[in-house]
RNA sequence: GGUGCUUUGGCGGAGUGGUUACGCAACGGUCUGCAAAACCGUGUACACCGGUUCAAUUCCGGUAGGCACCUCCA
């Protein structure tokens, strides 16, 4: 497998670190609905651990979910994500993170994504947390001020690599001030404490006084924790890279002494519409919205595996439709091919898998689906690769319903049209459709 | 201001120093009880200007446009 490294810039051949590839990805932050967007990444990752699990490697996948101490805004300042959507919504933090993990798995499963190994909560390790930052103090990378606690990023002579940043340059294009005791603007909080009279439900006691952790920390510590450090994969989205990747590499180096990962994957973001999905613009789609406007997430699905993770993609309904009628034709395939299942592989797999094992080229596999001879056990192996509910969709009918079939094949052979007709109504209500193709009948699920 | 990405036919979107994917849509045809489908055929695109080369969409330089990050975001 080749994979595009973050960190070197280049493609590299993918080397397993040990038997089992540990693979750590960052999950969302449950506070609101999510978007589309987010399950851009999501599938990709998922392809990812497909691919490499088509390709015989044991894998091990970390998702964290953030149920705590993102602030709204990068800076240290700021009102906390979920603590804003208890406010909005009348509940409590934990009810919001609750319900919106619930929201998130229901999503997975839509999406057809495979279970992580590890599912972490922010929220079970902020032991682990505290011992960190004792950690990243008694190595002299933190610092402790009024309040909170800071990681002194000139200690780390490697801050700046990962993301090539040119701290000069930031702080002189930053727009937020900086007016806290910090050392230098590129210092970050480790762990913030509450201030007397300020509103926090989420609150731990640590260094005498109520606090939370910093909104990078949870990453590190779940790593060290569920896979232990280095990894050999940690994905995110392109924005991760300058603050929240790069303060993690420099946590896990300051606290534990490590290397955090070896292959850093990063995917771009789609636009709508030629732009960024963000509310103020009106743009933000769910998964639900879709599913109103008649798609199938699978069609989603199909539409993001026609293009490349790397890539910047726009979306709209006519491209998505476009999707759709892909996978349609594709599962018509597969309808066509099981009925003359003998169990076979046309060979023609290997130069699919092949495809994606080279940095997740989902698309060129699509276009060499569409081009090959393949069996029903070919399919079978292309619905595990991209989990696009090919086959559970298509076979599996009914007897009632195949005996209506072939009833209405015999009265079309008969001329007895008015009967034909009425059994293909019937077959309709029943969700399935016939088309009288030159080779016969073929049918599929509505 | 700093950093990075990007520009491919109607739409979406791969890829490649020479043979120019793929899907969808469109158009023409065959077939067809109807519906629908199926099948066959049709598209020579790669922002612009230079350079390197026998040959560039593909490499290099520049110009223009678009986008993103530097504020939470996948």
């Amino acid at each position: 497998m080749k994979l595009y490294n973050t960190a070197s810039k280049k493609l590299e051949e993918f080397k397993p670190l040990g038997d089992v590839v540990k693979i750590y990805t960052c999950g969302p932050t449950v506070y609101s609905f999510p978007h589309i967007g987010n399950y851009a990444a999501y599938t990709y990752w998922d392809l990812l651990v497909r691919t490499l699990k088509a390709n015989g490697y044991k894998v091990k996948r970390v998702l964290n979910l953030t149920d705590v101490g993102h602030l709204v805004s990068d800076g240290d300042e700021g009102e906390d994500k979920l603590e804003k959507g208890a406010a909005r919504e009348g509940k409590t933090p934990f009810e919001i993170a609750d319900y919106y993990i619930n929201v998130y798995l229901n999503n997975y499963k839509a999406m057809e994504f495979l279970p992580a190994d590890v599912l972490a909560r922010a929220t079970d390790y902020i032991e682990e947390d505290k011992q960190a930052v004792d950690l990243m103090t008694q190595n002299g990378f933190a610092y402790e001020t009024e309040d909170g606690v800071y990681f002194d990023t000139s200690k780390f002579a490697d801050y700046a690599k990962f993301a090539h940043l040119d701290l000069a340059g930031l702080q002189a294009g930053a727009r937020v001030g900086f007016s806290s005791e910090k050392l230098s603007a590129s210092d970050f909080a480790v762990w913030k404490f509450i201030k007397p009279g300020e509103k926090h439900a989420m609150r731990w006691d640590y260094l005498g006084r109520p606090g939370y952790p910093g909104w990078h920390l949870e990453c590190s510590t779940i790593i060290h924790e569920t896979l232990g450090e280095p990894i050999d994969i940690h994905t995110g989205g392109i924005d991760h890279v300058p603050v929240h990747h790069t303060n993690e590499i420099a946590q896990t180096y300051a606290a534990y002494g490590h290397e955090l990962a070896k292959y850093w994957l990063h995917c771009d973001f789609i636009t709508i519409d030629g732009q960024k999905i963000s509310k103020s613009l009106g743009n933000v789609y769910t998964l639900e919205d879709l599913v109103e406007r008649g798609f199938d997430p699978m069609d989603y699905k199909m539409w993001l595996l026609s293009g490349h993770y790397q890539g910047t993609r726009n979306f709209t309904f006519r491209s998505l439709e476009a999707a759709r009628n892909r996978r349609a034709n594709w599962r018509a395939r597969v309808s066509e091919c099981y009925l003359h299942d003998e169990g076979k592989e046309s060979g023609n797999f290997d130069a699919i898998l092949a495809a994606v094992s080279n940095n997740l080229n989902a698309a060129e596999a699509c276009a060499l689906i569409d081009n090959s001879e393949l069996t029903f056990s070919d399919w079978k192996k292309i619905n595990d690769l991209f989990g696009l509910r090919l086959i559970e969709d298509t076979p599996n009918l009914p007897d009632e319903a195949y005996n209506l079939i072939r009833e209405r094949e015999a009265a079309r052979e008969a001329k007895d049209y008015a009967k034909s007709d009425e059994l293909r109504d019937l077959l309709l209500k029943q969700g399935i459709i016939v088309k009288d193709t030159s080779n016969g009948t073929v049918w599929s699920y509505l």
